[in-house]
DNA sequence: AATGCAGTTGAAAATCACTTGCAATTAGTT
DNA sequence: AACTAATTGCAAGTGATTTTCAACTGCATT
């Protein structure tokens, strides 16, 4: 059993009980980001989704994160420097370490890390919302 | 004695020793982060400066930005959705935690997550340049 | 299967936060 | 005071993303 295999994502039936029409440029992106197994960005995956549908645009691209992320089924990063990159909402809570040299992402997790920012949080008298963890790395030698 | 005064803050001094000119429109920025306590974004520095001497234009704010952030004097945050935001960079290494009601940004250091994330980049064969942790969160009521 | 229409589209223009080109100005050395 | 390279404001340019708008199309309903 495979644990980077990502179930399902059947964003389709997701966008379309939330009321949202699945036109044949949306399926061609929803196809992309179902079987997206990084963090690409808008350009990306414009040019990705285009090689299945010519007919789908960079707008269409922006206008479709934007209500996958609103319902909850993609999650938008802004690394430093770049644009927004996206990847699966569904996937267990990770932050990144951008590897400075060459842009790859590497995800880990830390639930002491975790623990540790509802303290801060706590004791500061704030109900943590979301957080953002980078580290910005250069691989050792 | 206060903790939270920050000392000298000699920026003149400073970028004059880096060979860099000492203008008027320069000299009212300087003054202008030097006494920030905050975290101010350029378009915000531009108005206080430009109280100080109406000549200060907003791309004279932003070249000595980064003419002070390649001097070190300065750090850049780019919080969620806002601007670049800046702060000195001669204060001891903290996190921020922003209100995502009123916007403010309130300061916290944590070495345990300090000493996690060296941890967590050595494991994965990383060296930390940087990073960056933000949380987002909402007043407890 | 045809209709109706609100949701969706691509292209072009707009926006936002900066950045840059350039001719005029000026800080700081000689 | 003269010199000259750094700096300035303004206008134009960028890059990412959003918006406008007229044409098009899902899809619920006949
Ligand atoms: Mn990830
Ligand atoms: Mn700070
Ligand atoms: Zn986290
Ligand atoms: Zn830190």
């Amino acid at each position: 059993m495979s644990k980077a295999t990502a179930l399902h994502h059947d964003y389709e039936t997701l966008l379309r009980e939330a009321g949202v029409r699945i036109t044949k440029q949306r399926q061609a992106i929803l196809k992309i980001i179902a079987d997206a197994a990084d963090h690409p960005d808008a350009m990306e995956i414009y040019n990705r989704a285009s090689a299945l549908d010519a007919s789908v645009s960079l707008p269409t691209v922006y206008r479709t994160m934007k209500t996958l992320e609103e319902n909850g089924a993609i999650r938008r990063h802004t690394f430093e420097g770049g644009p927004s990159r996206f990847e699966h909402a569904d996937s267990e809570h990770h932050d990144h370490l951008i590897d400075v040299d060459t842009g790859s992402v590497i995800e880990f997790t830390s639930p002491k890390i975790e623990a540790l920012q509802r303290e801060i949080a706590e004791e500061l008298g704030y109900d943590i919302i979301h957080h953002r963890l980078e580290i910005y790395g250069k691989r050792r030698r």
